[in-house]
DNA sequence: ATAGCAGTAGGCCCT
DNA sequence: CTACTGCTAT
C-alpha cells in the first residue's frame, strides 16, 4: 500500500478513502469498524490515534489493546512516523502484557507479589498433572491438557471455582467425561498459584478484572486514565477480555470512547473461547449512546480472482455481517490448484512451482507463504525447500523460550526473583543433577504440604540424608545470595553467575555432540538476550515495561511467542511456513494454502458441528485472502498421519472456490503416470532426502558451515581482527575484545546480517578462527 | 536413594 | 515420533 508517492507527505488524513478517513476522524463516543481482508484496517487504527494526539489527547490517555505484540509494535512505528516520539508513550501492546503490567503495580491489592511469575502452559500442565498426583487419580481418565481447556474456559467466562462447585452443568459434563473431580482440581489449582506467586495466561485477565471489579479505587484511576480505548481483531477477544473493556468505558457519564475493529469472518479463535457474539453483544451495548458503524470493504491487498474466491467461499456459512468486500487491482492470475498422489509429491510440486513463479515473475523468498493447517505438515516442505536451496523459516512449534535448556536456565532466574514459584522449583532442583531425587522431593512436598509453606521453605527444615542434605543447601544457598542481590544487580550479571554456579554452563559446554553444541548457542542466545535487554532496547518493548530488573526480564520474556524474537529473521529473504492461524493479519505476494483435504483442513476435531465446519471456512478464508497476486491450493490423494497412511478426500472448500476463479489446467489434465512415477520416487530415495529438524537445533534453515566440519578454538585463542565462523550467524571480523579474563566477550561483525553487530561472550560461544 | 537405561504406550491441531 | 515407567547398577 504504497501508492502515495508525493514529495512532500500529504496531510496524514488525506491518504485514507472516504470511508477509512470517517472513521478515523470519528474519534468520540462508540465506533464499530468492520474491516474485511487488506482493507486498510491497521492504517485507520494508527491514522486514528494520531489524529487523537494532534487534537491533544496526550498518548498515555490512549490504551490500544491488540493480540500479538508485532501489531502493537507496528502500529507504534506507524504513529511515530506521524506524531513522533511521543507515539512511544501511548499504552499500546497486547491484552495480556499490558494487564499484566497494571498488576504488577496494583498487585497488592490482590494479594500478589508484584514480582508475581507467569506460568506458561507448560507450567500449568504440569502443576495440574501434580495435583492429580496428589489426589490419587488415574490420569489416563483425568487428562491434563482436557482439564486446562476446562479451567482455562472456565476463567475466561468469570466462573470462579466456587461457581464451578455450584454449577449444576458443568458438573454434569464432568461427570458424563468421567471426570467428577474437575471442580476440586480446578480449587486446588488456583490455590496452589495463588501459593506459588503465579499467574496462568488466563488470571492475567481473571485477576485483572477481580481487580477492577472489587476495588472501586483502583477501576476509578484507570477509568480517568484511559480516555480512548481501543481494540484491534475484536473478534477474537473472549468474553473476559470485553468484560473488562467494557468495566474501562461503561460507567456513568462515560464519554465512552471506545472503538474496535474486527471482522466476524476472520474469527478464528473460537476454541479459545473467542466469540463473535461480542460484536452484536458491542452493538446491543452501546446501542444507546450513539454507536457509528463504518465498513470497510475495499481490498487494496489481492487482485479480484482472489478476492472473488475469498468471498464466495464464505458466503457458505451461515450468518455473518453482511459486506461486499471488492476490489480494483485487476482481474490477475487466476487460482492454481495441485493434485498429488501423496505428501511427499506435494512437497515435490510446491517447491517446483516456487522455483518456476520466482524465475517467471522475479519473486524474492520473502514474497512467498506456505500455509498449513498444522505444524506437522511443515517437515515435508521444509526437505524439499532445503533440496532446491531455497531459504525458509518455519514459524510456530517450538519456540525458542520453550526450549529445554533455555527452560532451566530460567527456572533458575525466576527462582531467584520468586521462591515460591513451584513450578520452577521442581524444574531447577535437580537440574543439573545434584543427587535430589524423587523421593527427597517427595519428602520436601509432604512437609510443605503439612506446613503450608513453599517448597524452597520447605526445603530448608526437611530432614534429609547428610549427602543429600549438603547438595540441598547449596541449592538454597545459591538462590538465596542471588535474591540478596537481585534488586540491585544487573540482570545479565546475575543471570550469568546463576548459569556458572548452578552448573548449567558446565552441564552444557561439556556435550560434544552435535546436538549438545545447538543447546549451548541457544544457552547463550538467551544470555545475549538477558544482554541486549540490559543494555540495548532493541529486543523488547521497553515502553510497556517499568523497569530492567530480572524480574521485569521474566515478565517479558513469558509473553513472547516466536514471533516476537529480536532475531534479524525479519529483514532476511526467506519463504515463510507457518499455520493459517499464525499467519493472520500478514500478506504476501504468493501464498500456497497445502494439505486441503477432508480431515486436515477442515480438521476431523471440528467435522462434528456446524460451528465448527463455519470456522474452518473462516479460517480458509483467512488463508486465501493472504494473497496479492499468486493463490496455489494444494492437496493429496494419501498422506502418512501418526506413521500410517490414509486415504483423503479433497477439501470440501475446493469445490467452493469458483470456477470461473481456477486455472484450468490444473484438476486433472496434468497426467498422472509422471506425477506417481516408480522411477521417479526410485530417484528421490536414492538421493536421500534427510530429515533436517532435530530437537534444539538453531532454526535457521542453512546452517553457515557443515556442523561436523566445525571446530570451534578455545576461547582464549580468539583475538581482535581474526576472522571467525559462527554456527548461527556465519562468518565475522572480531572487531574488540573485552571484559575481564575468565568473562571475555567478543564484538564481531558479522557483515550477512541486518545487525551486523554482535556481542558474543567467548566462555559460551563457539567460534572457529578461519586463516 | 538416585540415575541412567531401555522398552512401551499413548498421542499430534490452532494460542 | 516422545514422554513416562520400571528395572538395575551404583
Amino acid at each position: 500500500m504504497s501508492d502515495s508517492t508525493a514529495p512532500k507527505p500529504p496531510h496524514y488524513l488525506d491518504e485514507l478513502n472516504d470511508v477509512q478517513r470517517q472513521a478515523a476522524e470519528n474519534t468520540e463516543g462508540p465506533v464499530l469498524v468492520i474491516a474485511g481482508p487488506g482493507s486498510g484496517k491497521t492504517r485507520v487504527l494508527t491514522y486514528r490515534i494520531a489524529h487523537l494526539i494532534e487534537k491533544g489527547v496526550a498518548p498515555w490517555e490512549i490504551l490500544a489493546l491488540t493480540f500479538t505484540n508485532k501489531s502493537a509494535r507496528e502500529m507504534k512505528d506507524r504513529i511515530a512516523k506521524v506524531v513522533g516520539k511521543k507515539a512511544s508513550n501511548i499504552w499500546a501492546g497486547t491484552f495480556h502484557s499490558l494487564f499484566a503490567r497494571i498488576l504488577r503495580v496494583e498487585a497488592k491489592h490482590i494479594g500478589y507479589p508484584s514480582n508475581f511469575t507467569i506460568y506458561d502452559t507448560d507450567d500449568t500442565k504440569s502443576l495440574i498433572n501434580q495435583i492429580i498426583k496428589e489426589m490419587n487419580l488415574d490420569k489416563k481418565v483425568y487428562q491434563a491438557n482436557a482439564i486446562k481447556n476446562r479451567i482455562s474456559s472456565a476463567k475466561s467466562s468469570l466462573i470462579t471455582p466456587k461457581l464451578y462447585a455450584q454449577n449444576a452443568e458443568l458438573l454434569t459434563q464432568d461427570k458424563q467425561a468421567k471426570m467428577p473431580l474437575v471442580s476440586k482440581i480446578y480449587t486446588a489449582y488456583v490455590a496452589r498459584c495463588k501459593k506459588a506467586g503465579a499467574m496462568d495466561f488466563d488470571d492475567l485477565l481473571f485477576r485483572l478484572f477481580e481487580l477492577l471489579q472489587n476495588h472501586p479505587e483502583v477501576v476509578r484511576k484507570y477509568r480517568q486514565k484511559f480516555k480512548y480505548v481501543l481494540v484491534d481483531e475484536f473478534q477474537d477477544t473472549n468474553t473476559l477480555q470485553y468484560a473488562i473493556v467494557k468495566k474501562l468505558v461503561m460507567y456513568p457519564k462515560s464519554p465512552r470512547n471506545i472503538c474496535v475493529v474486527g471482522d466476524d469472518a476472520q474469527s478464528i479463535y473460537a476454541f479459545r473461547g473467542a466469540t463473535i457474539q461480542n460484536i452484536l453483544d458491542f452493538e446491543r451495548d452501546f446501542a444507546d449512546y450513539g454507536i457509528q458503524t463504518f465498513k470497510l470493504e475495499q481490498n487494496y491487498r489481492s487482485t479480484e480472482h482472489i478476492v472473488q474466491a475469498a468471498n464466495a467461499v464464505i458466503s457458505h456459512n451461515r450468518r455473518q455481517i453482511q459486506k461486499n468486500i471488492w476490489s480494483h487491482k485487476g482481474v490477475g492470475q487466476k487460482i492454481k490448484i495441485i493434485r498429488e498422489m501423496d505428501d511427499t509429491g506435494e512437497g515435490r510440486r510446491v517447491a517446483d512451482t516456487i522455483l518456476e513463479q520466482k524465475s517467471r515473475y522475479h519473486l524474492m523468498n520473502q514474497e512467498i507463504a506456505i500455509l498449513y493447517r498444522t505444524n506437522a505438515q511443515s517437515r515435508i516442505f521444509e526437505e524439499y525447500l532445503r533440496k532446491f536451496n531455497l531459504a525458509y523459516r518455519v514459524y510456530g512449534g517450538l519456540s525458542f523460550y520453550q526450549r529445554r535448556e533455555v527452560k532451566d536456565l530460567v527456572a533458575y532466574l525466576r527462582m531467584v526473583v520468586n521462591p515460591n514459584d513451584e513450578e520452577a522449583f521442581r524444574r531447577s532442583i535437580n537440574q543439573p543433577k545434584r543427587g535430589i531425587g524423587n523421593t527427597s522431593i517427595e519428602k520436601v512436598v509432604a512437609l510443605a504440604n503439612a506446613r503450608g509453606i513453599s517448597l524452597f521453605e520447605a526445603l530448608k527444615h526437611v530432614a534429609l540424608p547428610n549427602r543429600t542434605r549438603h547438595s540441598a543447601d547449596g541449592y538454597l544457598d545459591m538462590i538465596t545470595k542471588a535474591r540478596a542481590k537481585a534488586d540491585t544487580a544487573n540482570a545479565y550479571e546475575l543471570a550469568e553467575s546463576i548459569a556458572r554456579k548452578s552448573g548449567l554452563s558446565t552441564m552444557l559446554s561439556n556435550d560434544t555432540s552435535i546436538e549438545g553444541m545447538a543447546r549451548l548457542e541457544n544457552f547463550s542466545a538467551l544470555l545475549d538476550g538477558i544482554k541486549s535487554f540490559v543494555d540495548e532496547d532493541t529486543l523488547i518493548d521497553t515502553d510497556t515495561l517499568p523497569d530492567k530488573t530480572l524480574a521485569s526480564y521474566l515478565q517479558n520474556i513469558a509473553l513472547l511467542t516466536d514471533f516476537d524474537s529480536n532475531e534479524e529473521k525479519n529483514n532476511t529473504d526467506v519463504i515463510t511456513l507457518m499455520s493459517v492461524h499464525a499467519a493472520k493479519g500478514l500478506e504476501y505476494k504468493s501464498v500456497f494454502v497445502v494439505g486441503l483435504e477432508e480431515k486436515l483442513f477442515p480438521s476431523w476435531m471440528s467435522m462434528d458441528s456446524a460451528d465448527g465446519m463455519d470456522e474452518e471456512r473462516r479460517l480458509f478464508y483467512v488463508a486465501i485472502t493472504r494473497a496479492e497476486q499468486f493463490l496455489t491450493l494444494s492437496y493429496c490423494n494419501t498422506r502418512y498421519r501418526y506413521g500410517k497412511m490414509v486415504m483423503n478426500e479433497p477439501s470440501r472448500f475446493l469445490t467452493e472456490v469458483p470456477a470461473g476463479a481456477v486455472e484450468n489446467t490444473s484438476y486433472s489434465r496434468r497426467s498422472e503416470k509422471s506425477e506417481y512415477d516408480p522411477l521417479e520416487r526410485q530417484r528421490a530415495k536414492v538421493t536421500g532426502i534427510t530429515p533436517i529438524r532435530k530437537r534444539g537445533t538453531a532454526k535457521f534453515t542453512k546452517p553457515k558451515m557443515d556442523p561436523s566440519k566445525f571446530k570451534p578454538n578455545l576461547p582464549s585463542e580468539i583475538e581482535v581482527g581474526q576472522q571467525v565462523m559462527h554456527l548461527k550467524f556465519g562468518e565475522g571480523r572480531i572487531t574488540k575484545v573485552d571484559g575481564g579474563a575468565g568473562n571475555r566477550i567478543a564484538t564481531i561483525h558479522f557483515s550477512d546480517l541486518a545487525q551486523p553487530e554482535k556481542r558474543i561472550m567467548l566462555k559460551f560461544a563457539k567460534l572457529q578462527v578461519l586463516d
